[in-house]
DNA sequence: GCAATGATTTACT
DNA sequence: GTAAATCATTGCC
């Protein structure tokens, strides 16, 4: 069952971060389904300096966070990179969490043709450009409806005991200052597919 | 350990 | 309008 509009457009986006570990994602590009189980996320919110809505500066990047919850956005990193996060919370409020591994289930052959050669099998969709290349996501996606046929978040109907979900600070924001330090990535302890070891 | 790589932003003229 | 610095990373050494 895909996961409703509501579900996003609610105000904690560190809950609604918690709560998609264990969901799927996938996408449909040219009639084939790619995706797999979330298993990293971390959370981003405009009160904080990691996020790039950071005071509500509304840019011409950035916009689509600023609209209602339910939608994609996609920005290029490090020149190379698409990263994919969902927008939550309600319009005017720049709210939204990044997906930063998943554990594949659907069309792993095809992730596999997209991403080359791996040294590791592991590595197919451990970390958060790995999976946007993966499931065939670019910039073009970027401001994408969650709840349609493209690409949606899946409800598997699975509940996850609070031991097994571990909470650490975000990555690679080291420039936020204090707000690196909040715990707001959340993994699912033991799985093999994290983007970094903890 | 570190170079690659380009959109985006900010600070100027 | 133009230019320089910055960056929510990866993959190869």
């Amino acid at each position: 069952m895909k996961l409703p509009e509501s579900f996003y457009q609610r105000s904690n986006v560190v809950k609604i971060a918690r709560e998609l570990l264990g969901k799927g994602l996938f996408t449909r590009v040219d009639n084939t389904v790619t995706g797999g189980m979330i298993v990293e996320t971390e959370a981003y919110s405009w009160k904080e300096r990691g996020c790039h809505a950071y005071g509500a500066r509304k840019t011409q990047r950035n916009a689509v966070m600023f609209g209602k919850g339910g939608h994609s956005y996609v920005y290029l990193c490090y020149g190379i990179h698409n990263l994919f996060n969902i927008v939550t919370n309600e319009q005017d409020v720049a709210d939204a969490i990044l997906i930063r591994a998943i554990e594949p289930i659907e069309g792993i052959e095809e992730m596999k043709r997209r991403r080359g050669r791996l040294s590791n099998s592991f590595h197919l969709t451990s970390g958060p450009g790995k999976l946007t290349k993966a499931l065939g996501i670019d910039r073009k996606w970027n401001g994408k409806y969650l709840v349609g046929n493209e690409i949606w978040v899946e409800d598997f109907g699975r509940n996850f005991p609070t031991k097994d979900i571990e909470a650490s600070h975000r990555i690679g924001i080291d420039y936020a200052g204090d707000d690196a330090k909040l715990p707001w990535r959340f993994t699912l302890k033991g799985s093999l597919w994290l983007s970094k070891v903890v």
